[in-house]
DNA sequence: GTCATTTATCATGC
DNA sequence: GCATGATAAATGAC
């Protein structure tokens, strides 16, 4: 009787997997690259999501989770930023 | 000399709160003050009982009436407001629903021959 | 109305 | 024990 509490219980929903390290690599490139507006248009997250071998529904979950979690301690992210910002400003010196 | 050679990226506005509630003065030379609890956004917690009827009846119609939403507001003692919402956010999942669905049987992308 | 997004919350990974 | 991805109210642009 007790088992329909926990609406969201045996559903397949939240099964979470972590994705591989390249492709958080990718996303924060872009995120960190973006930092004065990381809102990639459908067609960069299209692209995106090719690159990173996920699908397009999870970038914009990516990007979502990763724009409120940022703003919500910046100083958490402070040298995450150091290290992709060190890593785009080479192919900004060309 | 006293620039940051490594730069502390600017307080964009994207990274302000769209609610006036969390930001007080602003980014005033890179300063910011936050202002404590004032108000949280509350997310309603629909029971089992609403959720089981708002389904039943989504069921039937993917849009709700007016007056058949006043008469669920008040069996299901909750707001128009939220009915309304709640039907909007449904029919976004239902399509998400048909279209991961229908990609695939039918031809992927790369376009042609249609 | 749709729809991208914000936000809180959930479930899992590790 | 928090980091992280997914889901669902709630908001706002249009």
């Amino acid at each position: 009787a007790v088992m329909i509490l926990r609406s969201r219980f045996l559903d397949a929903r939240r099964k979470r997997r972590n994705f591989n390290k390249q492709a958080t690599e990718i996303l924060n490139e872009y995120f960190y690259s973006h930092l004065s507006n990381p809102y990639p248009s459908e067609e960069a997250k299209e692209e995106l999501a090719k690159k990173c071998g996920i699908t397009v529904s999870q970038v914009s979950n990516w990007f979502g989770n990763k724009r409120i979690r940022y703003k919500k301690n910046i100083g958490k992210f402070q040298e995450e930023a150091n290290i992709y910002a060190a890593k785009t400003a080479v192919t900004a010196t060309n | 000399p006293l620039e940051e050679p490594g730069r502390v990226q600017l307080p964009f506005p994207w990274m302000k709160s769209t609610k006036a509630h969390a930001w007080k003065g602003q980014w005033a030379g890179g300063a910011y003050a936050a202002e404590p609890e004032e108000n949280k956004r509350t997310r309603t917690a629909y029971t089992r009982a609403q959720l089981l009827e708002l389904e039943k009846e989504f069921l039937f119609n993917k849009y709700i009436s007016r007056p058949r939403r006043v008469e669920l507001a008040v069996m299901l003692n909750l707001t128009e407001r939220h009915i309304k919402i709640w039907f909007q956010n449904r029919r976004m999942k239902w399509k998400k629903e048909e279209d991961k669905k229908r990609g695939c049987g039918t031809a992927v992308a790369g376009g042609n021959t249609e």
